[in-house]
DNA sequence: CGCCAAATTGTAAGCGCTTTCATCCTGGGT
DNA sequence: ACCCAGGATGAAAGCGCTTACAATTTGGCG
């Protein structure tokens, strides 16, 4: 077994199965369109070889490189993972690569990053939420690469969008706790600058807010970064006003368990003293104690259909549709009538 | 502003600069072997036409890709995403990208990712453990692909490995559980087979009960999928036992989890009725009830030493040095002394 | 058998960039 | 002024693969 120094290409095949290096590559891309008996020669010499394609030089000559661009706010965090991780699967099933880049919140960043990606070639990219600089969609239509919002959906957005409504969710919830009898309502909110899914949330939560005539007053409102000591010291400064809220509703189930950690801290009983409530469902909102009342997101199925729909994108041509999907509301023991 | 319909090439921005394609090339790889004003002349030409290199072409001209393959057993779970986080924002840094699959814990999937990594021209390898099929390191090996080997760290081991050793992690788990008092000790367990990881855990804790006096019998380990719910079941088995164990020893965050939501819906008190701690200390170790005692894992610092490991590998050649990492026995409320 | 269309193959021209290697400038030393 | 070393440039040959397009084979029919 002859072992050159040089990794086996292409040509290498061809001589060895002898035959041109067109029908080899034929063999590879359009099986049914080589003769049998040839097909079975090339095959056995591509296994004889050990012959791995390679990649650069098949997306140089092809101008496909089968690799799908994501960009995250963030992804050391529970709440992209399953979403991530499915995309990745789905893609992954019909040879696609899933490459994925953070932004960390930051437009700036995330224009390199999409200079990078298409920089790198990939056929399309995924995009989260509608806040993007002019100059991430103007890079992506200049060079006629196919995009995708996700994590959001908004009646007014033109771009094609698989998503939920973030306002409406948010409305959901916050309409819930209404219902439960509460009268003073805050929330902690992920910084809603470059963030479109956070501004939706808060926005649902105000306006259903108003409409049960309770209100949603900018004093009752925390921004704070993504995480779980923010939302824990939110959860403190809230409770520390002389009318604190009766119920929390929370961007992210993250802001919950920071704020159940802190609530446990401070002796408080939720629900008894103060309902929280989360959004995402994520896997440990079942887990904590009291468990916690939140928000699913269809994060599963949103990556599922995103990755539907950018092959079919990329196979077909045909624009991408955009997809409402809906959120449900977990009821589970944080949340309960108000105290008194 | 001219805007073919074709993407902006190397040669256009050599032409609108006046210059050849060489000193294009040279501009953007070694800008100081170009003169001051033609390299002025050059940026002004690639800052007009919105120039973006073609990675693809760059690599397969240059051999090299800048891209960072990695395999994890899996994505959607909290394990992973702080470590992949942080080693593809190091990475990141230095200008490379990370690429991620996942073999979904079985040994054919991986062999084909790693082919998959290879063809598509990665210069360097991420593997999780020790456990692989020789296929996936002789095709590393016979493309002279690098890799590393990361979350383990084995003595006996001889590729290069970035990480801690799980056994002996495990083994400090379990020596101050039995430090409490503990007399019977269960372990809820990752699928051992194909995860030398799971399987270290496993020695490390039987090996310091056994020393100990206490003993791990078969019949106090439970394996199980990653994930809580499988964690819960485990641990209710385990309490169901006519001998149920007084401290339950789990091999991830995750069973620990999945082990105190159980214990609450029976009723059982944690750690008065029994002791559980986990591994990992995962972002939500401290946030549930009672707060996780748990084993700290050096996720960021290994990621980062990986990253810096294989940038060192890829720029200077010099072979990676392995690199051991220490964990911490993080105390919080869920263990104590047994019960009686 | 011979003929023609259809099915297969081979030839060869790129894909966009890097990188020798030869050529052309610089500028300092005399 | 003149020469030469050394730095800066350009010309051109690939990198490994795809894909017209041309050449060839095949097979069905008359």
């Amino acid at each position: 077994m002859a072992m050159p120094d040089r990794p086996v290409t292409l040509k290498d095949v061809a001589d060895h199965a002898g035959v041109s290096t067109a029908t080899v590559s034929r063999c590879i891309n359009r099986p049914d369109s080589v003769r049998q008996d040839r097909r079975a020669r090339v095959e056995a010499s591509v296994a004889a070889l050990g012959y791995i394609p390679h990649g650069a030089a098949k997306a140089l000559a092809s101008k496909r490189s089968r690799m799908i661009g994501a960009v995250f706010p963030r992804l050391n965090s529970i709440l992209f993972g399953s979403f991530f991780g499915e995309l990745q699967r789905r893609l992954d099933e019909i040879g696609y690569l899933l490459v994925v880049s953070t932004s960390g919140y930051d437009a700036d960043a995330e224009t390199a990053r999409i200079r990078d990606l298409v920089s790198r070639g990939v056929d399309g990219v995924v995009l989260v939420g509608h806040d993007h600089s002019d100059e991430v969609i103007r890079t992506l239509e200049r060079n006629g690469i196919p995009y995708v919002v996700t994590w959001a959906w908004n009646p007014a957005a033109s771009t094609a969008q698989i998503g939920f409504s973030n306002a409406d969710a948010m409305a959901g919830l916050a309409d819930y706790v209404a219902a439960l009898g509460h009268w003073r309502v805050a929330l902690i909110s992920g910084e809603t600058e470059h963030n479109d899914r956070a501004r939706e949330r808060l926005q649902g939560a105000r306006q259903q807010l108003d409409r049960r005539g309770i209100g949603l007053p900018a004093t009752m409102v925390e921004q704070v970064p993504f995480d779980i000591d923010a939302g824990a010291a939110a959860f403190a400064r809230l409770m520390d006003r002389p009318d604190p809220p009766t119920a929390i509703l929370c961007g992210s189930d993250l802001f919950a368990f920071g704020a159940l950690r802190e609530a446990r801290q401070r002796g408080l009983s939720v629900p008894a003293d103060v309902t929280v409530v989360g959004f995402d469902d994520t896997e440990l909102a079942a887990c904590t104690t009291p468990a916690l009342t939140t928000l699913r997101t269809p994060r599963q199925s949103m990556a599922a259909r995103t990755a539907e729909a950018m092959i079919e994108r990329l196979e077909s041509g045909r624009e991408i549709r955009s997809v409402r999907l809906d959120t449900d509301l977990i009821i589970r023991e944080s949340s309960g009538p108000p105290p008194g």
